[in-house]
DNA sequence: AAAGAGCGTGCAATGGTATTGCAATTATAG
DNA sequence: CTATAATTGCAATACCATTGCACGCTCTTT
Protein backbone atom coordinates (compact mmCIF):
# COMPACT_ATOMS: atom_id res chain seq x y z
CA UNK A 1 0.00 0.00 0.00
CA UNK A 2 1.95 2.64 -1.43
CA UNK A 3 -1.18 4.46 -0.55
CA UNK A 4 -0.06 6.14 2.86
CA UNK A 5 2.00 8.23 1.41
CA UNK A 6 -0.68 9.78 -1.42
CA UNK A 7 -3.15 9.97 2.09
CA UNK A 8 -0.13 12.33 4.34
CA UNK A 9 0.18 14.13 1.65
CA UNK A 10 -3.46 15.04 0.81
CA UNK A 11 -3.82 15.54 4.99
CA UNK A 12 -1.12 18.19 4.26
CA UNK A 13 1.55 16.08 6.75
CA UNK A 14 4.83 15.65 5.53
CA UNK A 15 5.36 11.95 4.75
CA UNK A 16 8.60 10.98 6.52
CA UNK A 17 9.76 7.29 6.38
CA UNK A 18 8.45 6.88 10.00
CA UNK A 19 4.85 8.85 9.39
CA UNK A 20 4.42 6.36 6.62
CA UNK A 21 5.16 3.31 8.40
CA UNK A 22 2.96 4.49 11.47
CA UNK A 23 0.13 4.62 9.44
CA UNK A 24 0.79 1.71 6.78
CA UNK A 25 1.01 -0.05 10.49
CA UNK A 26 -2.57 1.57 11.46
CA UNK A 27 -3.56 -0.08 8.11
CA UNK A 28 -2.93 -3.01 9.16
CA UNK A 29 -4.97 -2.64 12.93
CA UNK A 30 -8.11 -4.84 12.96
CA UNK A 31 -8.59 -2.82 16.07
CA UNK A 32 -8.12 0.41 18.02
CA UNK A 33 -3.97 0.95 19.38
CA UNK A 34 -2.44 2.46 22.08
CA UNK A 35 0.35 4.69 21.87
CA UNK A 36 2.24 1.65 23.74
CA UNK A 37 1.07 -0.73 21.48
CA UNK A 38 2.92 1.64 18.59
CA UNK A 39 6.28 1.78 20.52
CA UNK A 40 6.61 -2.16 21.07
CA UNK A 41 6.10 -2.34 17.05
CA UNK A 42 8.42 0.58 15.90
CA UNK A 43 11.39 -0.51 18.96
CA UNK A 44 14.07 1.52 16.50
CA UNK A 45 11.78 4.99 17.22
CA UNK A 46 11.15 7.34 20.08
CA UNK A 47 7.74 6.62 22.45
CA UNK A 48 8.22 10.95 21.91
CA UNK A 49 8.19 10.59 18.13
CA UNK A 50 5.70 8.54 17.86
CA UNK A 51 3.41 10.31 20.34
CA UNK A 52 3.58 13.41 18.08
CA UNK A 53 3.21 11.45 15.33
CA UNK A 54 0.11 10.06 16.22
CA UNK A 55 -1.09 13.45 17.30
CA UNK A 56 -0.31 14.92 14.05
CA UNK A 57 -2.73 12.58 12.59
CA UNK A 58 -5.14 13.29 15.08
CA UNK A 59 -4.84 16.80 14.15
CA UNK A 60 -5.19 16.14 10.60
CA UNK A 61 -7.89 13.82 11.26
CA UNK A 62 -6.44 10.91 9.76
CA UNK A 63 -6.77 9.17 13.10
CA UNK A 64 -8.99 9.62 16.10
CA UNK A 65 -8.54 8.90 19.68
CA UNK A 66 -10.67 6.56 21.57
CA UNK A 67 -11.27 6.92 25.36
CA UNK A 68 -12.17 3.13 25.85
CA UNK A 69 -12.63 4.02 29.59
CA UNK A 70 -9.14 2.08 30.38
CA UNK A 71 -7.60 5.69 30.62
CA UNK A 72 -5.20 4.46 28.03
CA UNK A 73 -6.40 6.62 24.19
CA UNK A 74 -6.22 4.11 21.62
CA UNK A 75 -5.80 5.49 18.21
CA UNK A 76 -7.58 4.30 15.04
CA UNK A 77 -7.53 5.44 11.37
CA UNK A 78 -10.42 6.94 10.55
CA UNK A 79 -12.54 5.68 7.18
CA UNK A 80 -14.27 9.00 6.24
CA UNK A 81 -12.25 11.38 4.30
CA UNK A 82 -11.82 14.46 6.29
CA UNK A 83 -13.87 17.00 6.03
CA UNK A 84 -11.89 19.84 7.01
CA UNK A 85 -10.80 19.35 10.63
CA UNK A 86 -13.64 18.09 11.58
CA UNK A 87 -14.12 14.56 13.06
CA UNK A 88 -16.92 13.84 11.37
CA UNK A 89 -17.52 10.09 12.00
CA UNK A 90 -19.51 9.09 14.75
CA UNK A 91 -19.20 5.55 15.20
CA UNK A 92 -19.33 3.09 18.10
CA UNK A 93 -16.44 2.04 19.89
CA UNK A 94 -16.48 -1.60 21.71
CA UNK A 95 -14.09 -2.71 24.20
CA UNK A 96 -13.81 -6.26 24.91
CA UNK A 97 -12.93 -6.70 29.06
CA UNK A 98 -11.86 -10.38 28.20
CA UNK A 99 -9.40 -9.64 25.16
CA UNK A 100 -8.68 -5.65 26.13
CA UNK A 101 -9.39 -4.56 22.65
CA UNK A 102 -11.29 -1.52 21.28
CA UNK A 103 -13.00 -2.03 18.03
CA UNK A 104 -14.95 0.53 15.93
CA UNK A 105 -17.90 -0.36 15.24
CA UNK A 106 -18.00 2.11 12.04
CA UNK A 107 -21.69 0.62 11.14
CA UNK A 108 -23.26 1.54 13.87
CA UNK A 109 -24.10 5.20 13.73
CA UNK A 110 -24.61 7.03 17.33
CA UNK A 111 -28.52 7.49 17.51
CA UNK A 112 -29.34 11.03 17.96
CA UNK A 113 -30.15 12.10 21.21
CA UNK A 114 -32.41 14.48 22.89
CA UNK A 115 -30.88 16.96 25.66
CA UNK A 116 -32.71 19.34 27.97
CA UNK A 117 -33.26 23.00 26.78
CA UNK A 118 -30.11 24.93 27.07
CA UNK A 119 -27.42 21.69 26.27
CA UNK A 120 -25.61 22.65 23.39
CA UNK A 121 -23.94 18.88 21.74
CA UNK A 122 -20.57 19.33 19.69
CA UNK A 123 -19.57 15.82 19.77
CA UNK A 124 -20.82 12.42 21.19
CA UNK A 125 -19.08 9.53 22.58
CA UNK A 126 -20.31 6.05 22.95
CA UNK A 127 -18.93 3.07 24.12
CA UNK A 128 -20.04 -0.28 24.88
CA UNK A 129 -18.15 -2.89 27.39
CA UNK A 130 -18.53 -6.63 27.00
CA UNK A 131 -17.31 -9.41 24.88
CA UNK A 132 -16.10 -8.97 20.96
CA UNK A 133 -16.92 -11.65 18.68
CA UNK A 134 -13.29 -13.16 18.50
CA UNK A 135 -13.82 -14.33 22.37
CA UNK A 136 -17.76 -15.45 22.13
CA UNK A 137 -16.37 -18.15 20.01
CA UNK B 1 -29.28 14.83 56.10
CA UNK B 2 -28.65 12.32 58.57
CA UNK B 3 -29.64 10.19 56.11
CA UNK B 4 -26.26 9.86 54.85
CA UNK B 5 -25.11 7.35 58.21
CA UNK B 6 -28.39 4.95 56.86
CA UNK B 7 -27.49 4.94 53.51
CA UNK B 8 -24.45 3.74 54.61
CA UNK B 9 -25.21 1.05 56.84
CA UNK B 10 -27.72 0.16 54.63
CA UNK B 11 -25.01 -0.39 51.84
CA UNK B 12 -23.00 -2.46 54.18
CA UNK B 13 -20.12 0.18 54.64
CA UNK B 14 -19.58 0.86 58.41
CA UNK B 15 -20.21 4.97 58.70
CA UNK B 16 -17.15 6.19 59.96
CA UNK B 17 -17.13 10.32 60.52
CA UNK B 18 -15.19 10.55 57.11
CA UNK B 19 -17.23 8.97 55.23
CA UNK B 20 -20.55 10.57 56.25
CA UNK B 21 -18.75 13.64 55.49
CA UNK B 22 -17.90 12.29 51.81
CA UNK B 23 -21.24 11.17 51.55
CA UNK B 24 -23.07 14.06 52.44
CA UNK B 25 -20.49 16.53 50.25
CA UNK B 26 -21.72 13.95 47.83
CA UNK B 27 -25.18 14.91 48.04
CA UNK B 28 -24.33 18.68 48.07
CA UNK B 29 -23.04 18.52 44.67
CA UNK B 30 -24.92 19.14 41.15
CA UNK B 31 -22.58 17.79 39.08
CA UNK B 32 -19.67 15.14 39.09
CA UNK B 33 -16.45 15.27 41.56
CA UNK B 34 -13.00 14.16 40.72
CA UNK B 35 -10.91 13.02 44.02
CA UNK B 36 -8.70 16.33 43.83
CA UNK B 37 -12.03 18.10 44.05
CA UNK B 38 -13.28 15.61 47.05
CA UNK B 39 -9.53 16.49 48.75
CA UNK B 40 -9.58 20.64 48.02
CA UNK B 41 -13.05 19.98 50.19
CA UNK B 42 -11.42 17.84 52.93
CA UNK B 43 -8.07 19.48 53.51
CA UNK B 44 -7.37 17.75 57.02
CA UNK B 45 -8.11 14.02 55.24
CA UNK B 46 -5.64 12.22 53.27
CA UNK B 47 -6.26 12.10 49.47
CA UNK B 48 -5.54 8.09 49.86
CA UNK B 49 -8.36 8.16 52.72
CA UNK B 50 -10.64 10.09 50.22
CA UNK B 51 -9.70 7.89 47.27
CA UNK B 52 -10.32 4.29 49.20
CA UNK B 53 -13.65 5.99 50.31
CA UNK B 54 -14.73 6.78 46.73
CA UNK B 55 -13.61 3.34 46.18
CA UNK B 56 -15.70 1.20 48.68
CA UNK B 57 -18.87 3.67 47.75
CA UNK B 58 -18.72 2.64 44.25
CA UNK B 59 -17.84 -1.22 45.02
CA UNK B 60 -21.10 -1.38 47.12
CA UNK B 61 -22.90 1.25 44.32
CA UNK B 62 -23.51 4.33 46.33
CA UNK B 63 -21.62 5.94 43.75
CA UNK B 64 -20.25 5.64 39.78
CA UNK B 65 -17.74 6.61 38.06
CA UNK B 66 -18.06 8.59 35.26
CA UNK B 67 -15.03 8.73 32.17
CA UNK B 68 -15.54 12.20 31.16
CA UNK B 69 -12.81 11.93 28.31
CA UNK B 70 -10.74 14.40 30.24
CA UNK B 71 -8.69 11.50 31.72
CA UNK B 72 -9.43 12.21 35.74
CA UNK B 73 -12.37 10.20 36.72
CA UNK B 74 -15.60 11.64 38.62
CA UNK B 75 -17.66 10.70 40.55
CA UNK B 76 -21.41 11.26 41.89
CA UNK B 77 -23.92 9.54 43.62
CA UNK B 78 -26.16 6.44 42.02
CA UNK B 79 -30.03 7.71 42.23
CA UNK B 80 -31.14 4.26 42.19
CA UNK B 81 -31.29 1.86 44.95
CA UNK B 82 -28.21 -0.10 45.00
CA UNK B 83 -29.20 -3.84 43.03
CA UNK B 84 -27.41 -6.06 44.15
CA UNK B 85 -23.73 -5.15 43.37
CA UNK B 86 -25.41 -3.90 39.79
CA UNK B 87 -24.66 -0.43 38.61
CA UNK B 88 -27.99 -0.40 36.97
CA UNK B 89 -28.92 2.90 35.98
CA UNK B 90 -27.40 3.97 32.42
CA UNK B 91 -28.07 7.37 31.81
CA UNK B 92 -26.28 9.90 30.04
CA UNK B 93 -23.64 11.90 31.09
CA UNK B 94 -22.95 15.59 29.55
CA UNK B 95 -19.25 17.36 29.80
CA UNK B 96 -19.44 21.14 29.72
CA UNK B 97 -16.05 21.72 27.45
CA UNK B 98 -16.34 25.42 28.94
CA UNK B 99 -16.77 25.05 32.63
CA UNK B 100 -15.69 21.31 32.74
CA UNK B 101 -18.53 20.62 34.62
CA UNK B 102 -19.74 16.98 34.25
CA UNK B 103 -23.17 16.02 34.47
CA UNK B 104 -25.46 13.30 34.96
CA UNK B 105 -28.72 13.37 32.77
CA UNK B 106 -30.60 11.16 34.95
CA UNK B 107 -33.52 11.81 32.67
CA UNK B 108 -32.16 10.18 29.46
CA UNK B 109 -31.57 6.60 29.43
CA UNK B 110 -29.46 5.31 26.85
CA UNK B 111 -31.00 3.96 23.87
CA UNK B 112 -30.43 0.40 23.34
CA UNK B 113 -28.13 -0.42 20.66
CA UNK B 114 -27.79 -3.32 18.33
CA UNK B 115 -25.03 -5.05 18.23
CA UNK B 116 -22.79 -7.24 15.19
CA UNK B 117 -23.65 -10.86 15.72
CA UNK B 118 -21.39 -12.30 18.72
CA UNK B 119 -20.78 -8.98 20.58
CA UNK B 120 -22.45 -9.14 24.12
CA UNK B 121 -22.72 -6.15 25.82
CA UNK B 122 -22.30 -5.90 29.59
CA UNK B 123 -22.02 -1.83 30.03
CA UNK B 124 -22.43 1.12 28.01
CA UNK B 125 -21.41 4.30 28.19
CA UNK B 126 -22.69 7.62 26.67
CA UNK B 127 -21.34 10.84 26.90
CA UNK B 128 -21.90 14.23 25.09
CA UNK B 129 -19.42 17.07 24.74
CA UNK B 130 -20.61 20.67 24.40
CA UNK B 131 -21.64 23.63 26.67
CA UNK B 132 -24.34 22.93 29.28
CA UNK B 133 -27.37 25.03 30.30
CA UNK B 134 -25.59 27.21 32.83
CA UNK B 135 -22.72 28.55 30.56
CA UNK B 136 -24.95 28.99 27.69
CA UNK B 137 -27.10 32.12 29.03
C1' DA C 1 26.02 23.54 -5.55
C1' DA C 2 26.05 25.92 -1.03
C1' DA C 3 23.70 28.38 2.66
C1' DG C 4 19.88 28.97 5.46
C1' DA C 5 15.26 28.18 7.36
C1' DG C 6 11.95 25.16 8.99
C1' DC C 7 10.38 20.80 10.23
C1' DG C 8 11.07 16.18 12.30
C1' DT C 9 13.31 13.32 15.63
C1' DG C 10 15.49 11.62 19.90
C1' DC C 11 16.80 12.25 24.59
C1' DA C 12 16.03 13.79 29.08
C1' DA C 13 13.16 15.77 32.35
C1' DT C 14 8.78 17.16 34.39
C1' DG C 15 4.26 16.67 36.23
C1' DG C 16 0.02 14.70 37.45
C1' DT C 17 -2.55 10.88 38.99
C1' DA C 18 -3.71 6.29 40.42
C1' DT C 19 -2.25 2.71 43.30
C1' DT C 20 -0.03 -0.04 46.96
C1' DG C 21 2.56 -1.30 51.54
C1' DC C 22 3.01 -0.56 56.04
C1' DA C 23 2.45 1.29 60.56
C1' DA C 24 -0.47 3.73 63.70
C1' DT C 25 -4.93 4.58 65.16
C1' DT C 26 -9.67 3.75 65.91
C1' DA C 27 -13.77 1.07 66.26
C1' DT C 28 -16.04 -3.37 67.08
C1' DA C 29 -16.80 -7.78 69.27
C1' DG C 30 -16.06 -11.18 72.90
C1' DC D 1 -11.19 -4.78 79.45
C1' DT D 2 -8.86 -7.22 75.98
C1' DA D 3 -8.22 -8.91 71.46
C1' DT D 4 -9.30 -8.60 66.79
C1' DA D 5 -10.49 -6.35 62.69
C1' DA D 6 -11.24 -2.32 59.98
C1' DT D 7 -9.86 2.39 58.86
C1' DT D 8 -6.71 5.97 58.22
C1' DG D 9 -2.37 8.56 57.17
C1' DC D 10 2.15 8.65 55.35
C1' DA D 11 5.54 7.43 52.16
C1' DA D 12 6.81 5.28 48.17
C1' DT D 13 6.00 3.41 43.58
C1' DA D 14 4.58 3.26 38.96
C1' DC D 15 2.67 4.66 34.78
C1' DC D 16 1.64 7.91 31.23
C1' DA D 17 1.17 12.07 28.91
C1' DT D 18 3.51 16.07 27.88
C1' DT D 19 7.22 19.48 27.13
C1' DG D 20 12.01 21.69 26.31
C1' DC D 21 15.95 21.47 23.99
C1' DA D 22 19.42 20.23 20.78
C1' DC D 23 20.68 17.78 16.75
C1' DG D 24 19.94 16.29 12.06
C1' DC D 25 17.54 16.09 7.86
C1' DT D 26 15.08 18.12 3.95
C1' DC D 27 13.66 21.43 1.15
C1' DT D 28 14.02 26.01 -0.78
C1' DT D 29 16.47 29.96 -2.37
C1' DT D 30 20.21 32.16 -4.27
Amino acid sequence: MKNSEKQLRDSGIRPTAMRILVHQFMQDQSSAVSLTAVEDNFERSDRTTLYRTLKTFEDKCLVHQIDDGTGIPKYALCKHDAVEGKHGDLHLHFHCTQCNQTTCLTEHRIPTISLPDGFVPEDINMLVKGICDNCNL
